[in-house]
DNA sequence: GGAACGCTACGGCCTCGGCCGTAGCATCGG
DNA sequence: CCGATGCTACGGCCGAGGCCGTAGCGTTCC
């Protein structure tokens, strides 16, 4: 500590960010939320494969740091990320991790689920997400825009054509539509609260399937079909349903 | 450690890179870095208020992580950011480090300072960059595209009227020109490899000049002249010159 | 009302890792 | 060739913090 000088203004900030999420626990269980669902305390820490309490002692310095939020309902405590800035930041930390070395690329059939079609907190990424965007794209349908980017007359009459008002949010200030770097594509695909309507939709369209335990989704025949309805340039490459990875949901307890 | 039950594939890795910029010191480190410029070991050192020894073990480790690298020059090492990738994660961490409960918003002249005009790796943010960004906007030079963004014909024009080939490293990885969120602004700016170069070319012709010991950079009168000739719509507030503050540029050792 | 359950608070253990001192290796200047 | 300089390697010290056990509070269900 001695002199230590000037040390930069903001260094101490950002280490404080970065400290939390560089605990292996605290990290899975941020990881974990990405999917932009909400889980509770007990979830998160087998996730995390710790003791509840410990959960606990982790999900408190995360609030404290302003990263997750949650919802109390009953006896339950619903535990989700505190906004899409969180789940940008870890997007960012994800390339990192993925392209570093190239020593610690991901492993196998997981990996590449992942990449083919995934949730990124509340839209799509992977393969699926940069399909649609590049559709949207190759349209003519998207231009860029203060905020980001912006739908052109067509662009909105394809989102009305899915039920979804592309003027709805303009008041706040989330944007409606702006990339996103995709962490296993390195190419950006669409996040905003547009594309989170428009995942909403997939999903009671039952158009696109979570799957459980993992970020990973499924593009179902029927979501296909409606995709390319929807949006005439879109092509994406077989994400569809493979057999399911089923995995005991609790641990046995010692 | 126990059963530690599944714990998520990329957990970890995410944990692993966080883990490294969350200590003080290496985080004023990276931080110092993210003007594009390569400091030495003992400049890194004191910025970040530790002994040179301290500070070459954190240095080994960030290079391990691929966080940064190093051209050993004489009996010097520069170090710089590993690419601009890192720098990317980076200010997504300050995004959060932010607007994280508004208490530990950016303190006096400095953050002013900052919000008006800075480096971002090597590109402009603050207001100037976006300024940059809004007049390519309004003036529809800019259109949304495959990596990004990518300028339209008058766009290339305004790009070879300043000495710069927009379609020089076409044939890179890196997108030419893509939006990247100020954390100061809350907004896009430009990055990308011709961000990158028309900031290059900024400073060879005076037009900015860089602050010392600070990412902050200050418009000059020509500088400001110059972006308005170039740029039909451009308009900055004022991020014109203060009074330097001059500071020890080296600490007294004891 | 009582028991089971979800979660958090506190205390003690123990490892991880940041810190500097000393020492050693390379480079540059006279 | 010798000393100064920039940097790294190693070793020992010590504080921060992750871990779980126990305990306590509130909610739910019978």
């Amino acid at each position: 500590m001695a002199h230590h000088a000037i040390m930069s203004t903001q260094g101490p900030y950002l280490a404080e960010i970065a400290h939390l999420m560089g605990d292996p626990a605290r990290a899975s269980m941020l990881h974990a939320l990405m999917d932009g669902r909400a889980l509770t305390a007990k979830e998160l820490a087998w996730i995390a494969g710790v003791a509840p309490q410990t959960a606990s002692g982790h999900l408190a310095k995360l609030m404290q740091g302003n990263l997750i939020a949650f919802a109390a309902q009953g006896r339950h405590r619903y535990y989700r990320l505190a906004g899409p800035e969180v789940a940008t930041a870890l997007e960012g930390l994800m390339v990192l991790a993925n392209l570093d070395g190239a020593s610690r690329r991901l492993p196998s059939r997981v990996g590449a689920e992942l990449s083919q079609a995934r949730t990124c907190y509340d839209h799509f990424a992977g393969r699926l997400g940069i399909g649609i965007h590049d559709a949207l794209m190759a349209g003519g349908h998207l231009a860029a825009s203060e905020g980001g980017y912006a739908l052109t007359a067509s662009g909105k009459a394809i989102f009305r054509a899915l039920g979804l008002e592309p003027d709805a949010g303009s008041k706040s200030r989330r944007a409606a539509l702006r990339p996103c770097l995709d962490w296993s594509e390195r190419r950006p695909h669409l996040a905003g609260h547009l594309a989170a309507s428009l995942a909403c939709r997939c999903f009671e369209m039952d158009w696109v399937r979570r799957r459980k335990d993992s970020r990973a989704v499924i593009l179902t025949e029927k979501g296909r079909g409606a995709l390319e309805a929807a949006f005439p340039e879109f092509r994406c490459d077989a994400p569809g349903p493979v057999n399911p990875v089923v995995r005991e949901p609790v641990p046995a307890p010692a």
